[in-house]
DNA sequence: CTTAATACGTTATGTTATAACGCGTCAAGG
DNA sequence: CCTTGACGCGTTATAACATAACGTATTAAG
């Protein structure tokens, strides 16, 4: 058996300090590639082929791509999504500041904003009530634009 | 048999519409009496004693209480809160305007403020974007002013 | 060679939530 | 009276989401 690669240390990712492992890659492809924003075992089936065949394996990736920014969990869905921020900052924006995300329950699409004024506002309160912030999930639903628009078909997504 | 009472309808809400059937009114009660938030298997646990054994009793319940605006779910942690200002307002002002919650990491307790510069920020994000919000979940994680305060002794919730 | 760190695969299980069915009570209207 | 429809309720089963715990392989460091 001869190693012709080594395991791991795969691709490198733009900007990130730490190059991705193979199931990483792999999810964090899938969820870049995707319509709009996936569920675990969305992302399992999806990866069946590339021998993923267990829930934690899945989890575990995702954990890891939180962590360095690359994707966010959608907490109002339990599904998850590439950030719209990786290729240009690494996710190094979104893991300092608060994201508003706006969900269209009817096309499945995910509109990231990087709100400034939002995570001032959120960060105001917080100091008037003396709660140190470390995490912020700001997720509204409703319709969006397209959607709104009847003449245009929206095809409910999903890769 | 003789039906001493006839079976629901029971006490009367403050300034709600209608009254609450039995097992709404104890999954509210519960809620009411928490320190923080419950899951529904939390409250199902509680409940035992009266009666309900299955989660639909519960997950009907609070269906019914987040559509009069007497609780709330919390996405983040997945576990349901009575709304803070059911007693005086029924709850009317959360279903309309965006509600903003610090959730701490440390005792569990939620702190829920009805927060109009958010509401209006977020507003006026989904405008710019075209967006038609139907409903937010904003949720801040982080620590509290008690739990911040090393010499206070605090109790991680849980009634 | 040993050790520690990392990625990985697998089994089993825990936690959260809903679908689907049937029953009992009650009010309205024939 | 007696049907019908709405509602609340109880139950079983199952779906959907997530993690604990264990063992293995590879590699870098000492």
């Amino acid at each position: 058996m001869i190693p012709d690669r080594p395991h791991n240390h795969d691709v490198m990712q733009a900007g990130t300090a730490q190059p991705l492992s193979r199931n990483n890659q792999l999810v964090l492809d899938r969820l870049t590639h995707a319509r709009g924003a996936l569920s675990a075992y969305d992302l399992l089936d999806g990866l069946r082929d590339e021998g993923l065949r267990a829930p934690p394996q899945i989890y575990r990736a995702l954990k890891v791509l939180a962590e360095q920014g690359l994707v966010h969990r959608l907490e109002s869905t339990n599904t998850y999504i590439a950030c719209a921020h990786a290729t240009c900052c690494g996710g190094q924006e979104c893991r300092t500041s608060h994201t508003l995300f706006f969900l269209c329950d009817e096309c499945g699409s995910v509109r990231e904003v990087n709100g400034q004024p939002i995570a001032r506002d959120v960060d105001a309160m917080a100091r008037q009530i003396g709660f140190a912030a470390r995490h912020a999930a700001l997720e509204v639903r409703g319709q969006c634009a397209d959607c709104a628009q009847p003449a245009k078909g929206n095809t409910p997504s999903k890769p």
